[in-house]
RNA sequence: ACGGACGUGGCGGAAUUGGUAGACGCGCUGGACUUAGGAUCCAGUGCCGCAAGGCGUGGGGGUUCGAGUCCCCCCGUCCGUACCA
């Protein structure tokens, strides 16, 4: 009777350990299959019951593909490099390093505990300095490419550098640069190129570099210190922590992601990825075709971009960014105290502020006039913080007839709006259907949108006033953090210009420093390190962002021991892409987009056989915690407002007082204290209640709320619990349990029981009542052999299909069925036991010794299904009446659909439903259904 | 505002892709066994109704012999993105 999970799983884990269970080689005689799941980030805080659920669903995959004949590729590491630890280090002074050890050993102790099939041997960890050795080795090739828009594809420098010293450059030239240049790289000869001394070359190859220092405005964030690219900024705040960010000019290293922009979009198309993180990255790299368009302003020009060069004689006026370069120059001296009070107060709000009020319209007149390139009229120049300026050329042409934006700034200023597109109502809205003809005067009136879109470009080109124009939303990413517990960049300083360590410096370890904190100059940590130089010359101080070690680390998995390469052509060209990778949909347009363009680097250079990571990506979805909320009335007669909240065991200690669970902040809402928000009252539901001891006993009432799992919501269900009560088996079966692996579903303890008494009911099949093994060696019977083969059937398409939910529900029919059928024989538990055993390995193990075999249950052939049992012979169908089922009837298989409706109507039963009147309709089909229409 | 996902019992969720809605589990009700049960087993459990029967997959319409599933309109929830020219 007895399952003891406890001694199963310990015995096993240990025994796994042992023989080296899971330890993978690269071996060629057997297909490959690589299985990979987001590798964590360490925290102090530990696993709770939502973290490991991705990491069963893809254990399953892999112990499945094992006994399916695969050799699986199963690692885990640890994103150790990041922010929390080096917060903490600040603190209390301790170096991050140990910190993320102790915090890793526990993340191994936890992961260890649920059973998993890793193959630890292969663990990598980002901060490790044999593996940022090749974090930095890849920087450098990026350093030494540039992208080569001709063949779509990075190249060495050299092959640039071989380029100018023939042909020189015309400058902005599109046949060698790409991407986000904000800077305007001038042309030059061949002759000049040669005759350019070494730090003109070196930064005129700035501007073509893969990973290159600018000057760019980045998003500062003066709390932590340290500038943050795009995706770690949300609503004006950083993701970690929700400090303020500004908008800072300042040198900084860039990696040309903007170059791969076209090819990140396009390779989407053949990724089985979820739709929403495709959708989500389209977003984010946000193609747009258009045109840019030069309107002359005396000798000078002002460039735009746009969508809509179909409505150019709809152009009223121009608008600049507050922050665009031309904006000085443009200005008249008599407008010039206006606009400069209007840019300095724009520049200085913050990114929220301007988020904050979209509907506040702001701007001002420059004074001058621009000329429009088809008409010759004069088009005022204006200045308004509704244009972007790190979006196309930070100048638009404003058309209040077709864009709602620039419909709202005219009536704001009571500019002219000229319709552009017939049947638009201008007085009440702009017109921005792409469907419409154009009405507004010109060559292009009569035509429709897209005829007038090309007609339009044709002509710009015609006349060299602009040209056809793809543009990208994607910036290039800020490469370098003001911290210190990154990987340091592999860049040292001669004249101030950057240049490649050389490989035989690599790893460029992390260097001791007395703090983590910036210098009093305010030069980053690692300023701080005694002879960061190379050579005399001056080593980079910034290091890299936490998506650095990420954007690879699945190669490294592949070869994780090498000391000569990143990892060996033969295990790149064994394992090859990732087959299945597992992990959460906050990463769409972080990690998953770096990790597709580094892919997409490392192919072009030669170095791997494939340009995309992940063929399949799956998003497993959150595990909410259930927070009790409490609603507490309360007496302030004495002033004091401090409730208790108490675990259980404290129940009947009276005064007993534990400062962690001390509320002392309440909102008042309703007429009583709703307690919720920051420092909430939350308690776990059966574990605590609510009591206030300094008032007597007062209103208590719980509400329960489905909200994230988090420490700080007191509503964290920790893995560790689980198993101690119910073994690791009976976790893992209920995570995949609880419902379909992408859904976002809230943790229920209550609920495991069923599956802990699952896993009793199927030992017990092979246990007599005084838990003695005991499996028979007689034949099957019918009703036995469908049961398991429907099992087979079910599972197998089922872990296909990652619906490990219903799998484990048939497993549940299973063993419900075979329990009633007192079914105790080999030929049905056995192979019933492998299909369990991806689920739930320890049992199976244990059973599956005690079934006589001495090899471990994983190198058990997966048993195929036979649809032979699952043939019935006769069906019940549901007789219906105009859709409604009134009552079944059983026909064999074999009848025909004719036979079966003479049959039908033959009933005496249905006789007596049809009261004698003919059928309008009799609808027979086979194995599902019998309606009659009356 | 736009994009994506979704809406089924008291709860988590099934449904062979147009064919018996509610599998499986939790919870609940009743019973058995028991010194006891937060153990186990048996029965029941969508709603209304004594019943016959009726109503039921967010709401409304449609297609169909038949709709949770397909089409149109609306409502609601969650997640992205957010003045992207």
């Amino acid at each position: 009777m007895a399952y003891e999970h406890k001694d199963i799983e310990k015995k096993w884990q240990e025994e796994w350990r042992k023989r080296g269970t899971y330890r993978v080689n690269n071996d060629p005689s057997r297909p490959g299959y690589y299985v990979l799941d987001m590798f964590p980030y360490p925290s102090g805080a530990g696993l709770h019951v939502g973290h490991p659920l991705g990491y069963i669903a893809s254990d399953i995959v892999a112990r499945y593909k094992r006994h399916c004949g695969f050799n699986v590729l199963h690692p885990m590491g640890y994103d150790s490099f990041g922010l929390p630890a080096e917060q903490y280090a600040i603190q209390t002074g301790q170096h991050p390093a140990k910190t993320t050890a102790e915090n890793a050993a526990r993340y191994r102790q936890q992961l260890d505990a649920i059973g998993f099939s890793f193959d630890w041997d292969r663990e990598v960890r980002t901060s490790d300095p044999t593996f940022y050795k090749w974090t930095q080795w890849i920087f450098l090739q990026l350093f030494d490419s540039w992208y080569d828009p001709k063949t779509d594809k990075a190249r060495p420098i050299s092959e640039l550098v071989a380029c100018f010293q023939e042909k020189g450059s015309i400058g902005q030239d599109t046949s060698t640069l790409t991407g986000d240049i904000e800077e305007f790289v001038g042309g030059f000869t061949a002759e000049e190129w040669r005759s350019f001394d070494e730090r003109t070359r070196q930064l005129v190859l700035q501007h073509f570099r893969l990973a290159y220092i600018s000057d760019a405005w980045v998003n500062w964030c003066p709390a932590m210190g340290t500038v943050l690219a795009n995706d770690e900024v949300k609503d004006g705040v950083s993701e970690r922590g929700g400090h303020p960010v500004e908008r800072k000019r300042m040198k900084q290293w860039s990696l040309r992601i903007t170059s791969y922009a076209q090819r990140l979009l396009d390779g989407l198309d053949t990724l089985d990825w979820s739709e929403s993180i495709k959708e989500a990255q389209r977003n984010w790299i946000g193609r747009s075709e258009g045109a840019t368009v030069r309107f002359p302003i005396g000798n000078d020009f002002v460039e735009v971009f746009t969508t809509r060069p179909d409505t150019l004689f709809g152009v009223c006026f121009i608008t600049l960014a507050p922050e665009h370069v031309l904006v000085g120059k443009f200005t008249t001296p008599e407008r010039k105290a206006e606009v400069e009070a209007y840019v300095e107060i724009a520049k200085n709000r913050s990114e929220r502020d301007r988020m904050a009020d979209v509907a506040h319209v702001s701007g001002v007149f420059t004074g001058s006039f621009a000329k429009h390139p088809f008409t010759g009229a004069d088009v005022p120049v204006w200045v308004g913080d509704y244009v972007l300026a790190g979006y196309g050329t930070g100048a638009v042409m404003a058309v209040p007839g077709g864009d709602q934006r620039d419909w709202r700034f005219a009536k704001h200023f009571g500019l002219p709006i000229i319709a552009v597109t017939e049947g638009a109502d201008i007085e009440k809205e702009a017109d921005e259907r792409k469907d419409a003809t154009i009405c507004s005067d010109g060559f292009l009136k009569g035509l429709k949108v897209p005829q007038a879109i090309k007609r339009a470009i044709e002509e710009l080109e015609r006349i060299g006033a602009g040209q056809g124009r793809i543009n990208f939303r994607l910036r290039d990413a800020a490469f370098g953090r003001q911290r210190y517990w990154g990987e340091p960049i592999p860049i040292y300083y001669k004249d101030d210009i950057p240049y490649a360590l050389p490989e035989s410096e690599l790893p460029l370890e992390l260097p001791a420093v007395d703090k983590f904190l910036p210098t009093a100059e305010g030069e980053p940590p690692l300023a701080r390190a005694a002879n960061w130089n190379y050579q005399g010359h001056p080593l980079e101080t910034t290091t890299m962002p936490g998506w650095a070690g990420s954007s690879w680390y699945f190669l490294r998995y592949m070869d994780p021991g090498n000391n000569d390469r990143f990892a060996s052509p033969e295990a790149i060209n064994y394992w090859k892409q990732v087959d299945l990778y597992v992990g959460g949909s906050e990463h769409a347009t972080g990690h998953l987009l770096y990790f597709r363009f580094w892919t997409k680097f490392l192919f072009d250079r030669g170095w791997i056989p494939f340009d995309e990571p992940a063929k399949k990506l799956v998003n497993q979805g959150m595990i909410q915690g259930i927070s009790m909320m409490a609603r507490v009335a309360v007496d302030r007669s004495n002033g004091v407002e401090r409730y208790l909240v108490l675990p259980k065991e404290k129940h009947d200690t009276p005064g007993a007082f534990d400062r962690n669970y001390l509320i002392d902040q309440v909102n008042f809402k309703e007429g009583r204290y709703f307690i919720n928000e920051e420092g909430a009252a939350r308690t776990r539901a059966k574990e605590a209640i609510f009591r206030e001891f300094h008032l007597g006993a007062p209103e208590v009432e719980l509400t329960p709320v489905v909200e994230k799992m988090s420490k700080s919501k007191f509503n964290v269900v920790n893995p560790d619990d689980i198993i101690a009560k119910y073994g690791a088996d009976t976790l893992r079966l209920y995570e995949m349990f609880l419902g379909p692996l992408e859904q976002s579903k809230p943790w229920d303890t209550n609920g495991i029981e069923g599956t802990f008494r699952f896993l009793r009911k199927f030992w017990n099949l092979f246990h007599d009542p005084n838990d003695a093994f005991h499996v028979r060696e007689a034949e099957p019977t019918k009703p036995e052999l469908k049961i398991l083969h429907a099992t087979l059937k079910k599972v197998s398409e089922d872990i296909g299909k990652l619906s490990f939910n219903t799998s484990v529900a048939q497993f549940m029919i299973a063993v419900n069925e075979l329990g009633t059928l007192k079914c105790d024989k080999r030929a049905i538990l056995e192979p019933l036991t492998i299909a369990l055993a991806p689920f739930a390995p320890h049992i199976a193990e244990e059973l599956w010794q005690r079934l006589g075999h001495a090899e471990s249950i994983t190198a058990a052939i997966w048993p195929t299904w036979d649809e032979q049992y699952l043939v019935e012979d006769s069906f019940s169908y549901p007789i219906s009446f105009n859709g409604k089922t009134r009552l079944q009837l059983e026909f064999p298989i074999a009848l025909s659909k004719e036979e079966v409706e003479a049959q039908v109507l033959a009933n005496p039963e249905v006789q007596l439903r049809l009261e004698g009147k003919a059928p309008k309709k009799v609808i027979v089909v086979p194995k599902r259904i019998v309606n009659i229409v009356v």
